[in-house]
DNA sequence: ACGATTGTTGCATGCTCTGCAAGCTTTCTC
DNA sequence: GAGAAAGCTTGCAGAGCATGCAACAATCGT
């Protein structure tokens, strides 16, 4: 990794990491793009090289999408058979490769709080699972050998990822969280939903 | 009605209009709000006295929420006592008590075309199901005699506003439609849930 | 070390959105 | 009905967002 690559995340990051804090400490009207940038020492200009607007500085890399290793396994069948099963494995595959664990955690506790305060950030945030949801619904449909347009592969990744959307909601992002512990949040939460919706009511 | 309040409405749907029109013909990015106003024969500066922004003048009444007394019934176990059934009465209950529905599915057809063509309109759209899903939750958790932070209640919620989202992205609003045909679609969907996450697979 | 590539910056510009105060229309009251 | 009260519309001023462009600076490939 060049210098060039390393210095352009590391502005990345520091102009995500100003917007973050300024954002919680004077919330998001009162702060503006200016102020951002000069806290990570740019221009303002640049700011928009990086970001298109200020809620993506906050929001840019969410929700984060399995990758397509991930995504192929899932559409074969595999890795165990059992589709909720395998549904969870995919839906949390980006939470063992995170390699800096620890900030990565630290900003997702920031997020967090700023969504709760700012709800324009929280619909936003909802908004954005749009894009991944099309792509586990064309997994779902593979897995199934359902044409691609059918209809309950997308009813189905609609549900799978609003329960992963709830249950991120309600992650604290602190040490202690194992990634077994939200397979174990997921699978109860899948539960709930075969329980109402299935033929055993 | 006094003519004060016709008028206000009236201006609001010219803009409305006026604004769906503009965009479909030459794309969001390509409209600005004077011509939207100039077209609705209203000053700039009304238009920022009916709707926020652009977005809302397309998505301002959007997605419509059961009020409060269909609310009131589902949570207290009604109208059948059959949990899938009450929630589609629930959830399609705005589409009974619309007067004027021509209009309304005029409007809606070309909302939809909008959102299927600028990837940010859908993606606000999708946004905006949030606040309806919380009450949703509330209701749900009410009727199940739960707590109100119990999960159950929001993972339920929020699959279910995901079906009704789905299939209202199904629909064309063409005047054959029926909502007894809604109705089966969103059973079915719900079928499909069942099916996925239930016991039996 | 040299040219090519890529990133940063300032500048100009158009548009969004808000607050404010003046003027007009509708509604209310007697 | 007339006059006061309430509510809307409008123009104006101004802050801030966001983009294109061209010059300049930093990195990379060889």
């Amino acid at each position: 990794m060049g210098l060039r690559e390393r210095k352009k995340t590391a502005t990345r990051r520091a102009l995500q990491e100003a917007a973050l804090e300024l954002f919680l400490e004077r919330g998001l009207e009162n702060v503006t793009v200016e102020e951002i940038a000069a806290e990570a020492d740019v221009s303002a200009r640049t700011f928009f090289n990086y970001f298109a607007s200020k809620e993506e500085a906050v929001l840019g890399d969410l929700p984060v999408r399995p990758d397509e290793p991930v995504r192929q396994e899932f559409a074969s069948g595999g890795p165990s058979g059992d589709f909720v099963e395998d549904l969870i494995t995919m839906l949390t595959s980006f939470l063992v490769n995170t390699e800096d664990l620890v900030s990565h955690r630290r900003r997702m506790r920031m997020r967090k709080e700023l969504m709760e305060r700012e709800p324009q950030l929280a619909r936003g945030f909802f908004g954005r699972f749009h894009t991944v949801e099309l792509e586990v619904a064309a997994v779902i449909a593979e897995r199934w050998g359902d044409p691609p347009e059918e209809n309950r592969s997308f009813v189905v990744a609609a549900a799978a990822m609003a329960v992963m959307r709830q249950t991120m909601k309600r992650l604290h992002f602190e040490e202690g969280e194992q990634v077994a512990d939200v397979r174990a949040k997921l699978r109860e939460a899948f539960q709930n939903l075969g329980e109402a919706f299935g033929p055993v009511r």
